[in-house]
This record gives C-alpha cells, structure tokens and sequence, in this order.
DNA sequence: GGGCGGTACGTGGAAATAAC
DNA sequence: GTTATTTCCACGTACCGCCC
C-alpha cells in the first residue's frame, strides 16, 4: 500500500534511503531503525543522528549528512531559536541554522559517536556558538558611536569618567554600606545554621561533602553509594529545604508549614531568579 | 492526596583545545 | 594573542512510582 500523505510518503522514502546506507555500510542499527522509523522515541532519534554523523565523520557520505540534515534540522532550529530568543536583534533562525549545519560539515573530525546522544551534544554546542557569533555580529553592526555632536556642530569624542578619583561622599556612603553588609552576612549566616539543622542526615553529609569538602558531584555520590543523578536531587532539596526555613526566618514567620516550595531555584539564593543566569 | 526518592532530559558556565 | 570549537560538569525541571 503506498502512503496516503505528503509526510508519510517523506518518512517511507527517508526509512529506504536509510536502509540503502545501513546496507552500504552494514550498520546494523541505521538498518534497525529504517523498519521502524516512524515509532522511534527521542533517544533513538538521537542514536540515529548520531549514527548518520558518524558515518559521515568516518567515511565522508553525502547521503549520511542529508539524511542527518533531514533528521536533525527540526532539533537544530529549536536549539537556535533558544538562543536567538535571548538576542536583542532580529535574527533569521533558519540562517543560524542553515550556518550550523555548515560547520557541522565542516568539522566532522572530531566527532566522537560512541555515545548515544553525542550528536545532540555537539549540535547544541555548535548552534550556542553559532547564534551567539551571529549575535554579537549584529551587535557589532549595530552599535552607537561614541561620537557627540555638540550644539556648534563640531564632534567631540564622549568623556571618559576616571575611576581613580575619590569622593568623600560617596567614601563615607561606602563605609556604611559595608557595616551594614557585614552586619546582614552575620545574620544571615546565624539564619543558614539553624536551618541546616532541619536537613536529614544524608542531606546534610551530601551538602557538606559537596560545598564544604569541595568533592565533585561524583565523588561524593561515590562516597554516598548513589548515583549521581539521585545527589543532584538530594543537594537540590536540601538547598530549598534550607532556602524555605530561612525564608520563613527572614519573614518573622515561623509557624509557617514547610509547603509552598518554589518550583524553580537558580541563581545566587537557591529558590529565586527563575530561569536566570548562575553566578 | 501528598511527600519522597528516583530517572531522564534540557540548559548554561567554564575550562581545554584547535584554528587563525 | 585572540577567537572559535569542543567537552565536561553543575544545576534545575518534569515526570513517574512507591509509600504512608
């Protein structure tokens, strides 16, 4: 029976073009997926990517990177368009990405696939660069002379402030605000030992062995007998643990049940900035 | 139903390396 | 020396299953 669609006539074409290659090169697993090419989860999608560009790493096939480019550019314009949409400038997505695609032809070399979502790795990798080089080019394209104009017409280069002089105001404002910074870290500090207290025992000897004995994640998910990705948990509820108790403490509110969690936790105070930038 | 522990995955920072 | 690319690691979210 022949496809009844324009998408399910592309997908029966691409699973033939992919069992022609998987043939070619007797990829058992490029041939595995061509059977099934329409059931395929996310993570096979990414195998499978990974396979085509590493055939084309390895033996420079044309007919690996088009069905890669087939596969792939759906993923790769949404990493791009990620990027972009923190661009002040308006940027075409599909340019990025036709320019990702470019690099990712042209420096195959290095390419490692032995592991499963290795390509989308990379691709990520090159499309942050990519847009962020577009970026910063528009900017470049765009950006406001430091030459004014003044009233007579004659232009004049903007003045420069000089940083090496000192006001006795602003000295004496400094001095202040430094006391009573040191007097807040104080409290605050008083504030994250009580409520360190809270934590379980596990929480507390994995932010210990992570934040105080400076151990790499995995190291201390060794030294705890568990996976990494359960650590990541464990110090992450226990930082918002910590982020809830002093929250309460701060707001004067102690009876306040340990609840309203804050679903995202970023930035330099664990449980504020959503979506922010660390520091 | 809500808390807890776990997995999978997306994202960004920064260091290492390569290219110019 | 600077810029671009690659890789590793840390952090956080969404979702699921189990238990009380």
């Amino acid at each position: 029976m022949s496809p009844s669609t324009p998408i399910a006539y592309r997908l029966a074409c691409n699973a033939s073009r992919l069992e022609v290659l998987g043939a070619k090169y007797g990829h058992e697993r490029i041939l595995f997926s061509s059977k099934g090419l329409e059931g395929l989860s996310p993570t096979e999608k990414d195998r499978l990517c990974t396979d085509l560009m590493g055939l084309f790493a390895e033996h420079q096939s044309q007919e690996a990177y088009a069905l890669l480019y087939e596969f792939a550019q759906e993923m790769v314009l949404k990493q791009v368009r990620f990027h972009l949409s923190r661009s002040f400038f308006p940027i075409d997505a599909y340019d990025v990405m036709q320019e990702v695609f470019v690099n990712i032809y042209k420096y195959p070399t290095n390419f490692d696939a032995t592991k499963d979502g290795a390509f989308k790795n990379w691709a990520h990798s090159i499309a942050r660069n990519t847009a962020l080089k577009v970026s910063r080019r528009a900017q470049r394209n765009q950006a406001i002379s430091l030459i004014s104009r003044q009233s007579d017409g004659v232009e004049s280069a903007l003045e420069i402030e000089d940083p090496s002089v000192v006001n006795p105001y602003e000295c004496s404002a400094a001095k202040e605000d430094y006391e009573n910074l040191a007097q807040s870290w104080m409290l605050y500090l008083h504030f994250y030992a009580q409520a360190f207290k809270t934590l379980s025992p596990q929480e507390k000897r994995a932010l210990h062995l992570a934040e105080v004995e400076n151990f790499t994640y995995r190291d201390v998910a060794a030294a705890l007998e568990i996976r990494v990705e359960n650590l990541k948990m464990r110090i992450f509820r226990a930082r918002r643990k910590i982020y809830n108790v002093m929250k309460r403490s701060f707001s004067g509110n102690n009876a306040m049940p340990v609840k309203a969690a804050p679903k995202v936790s970023k930035g330099l105070f664990v449980g504020e900035n959503k979506g922010g930038v660390r520091g």
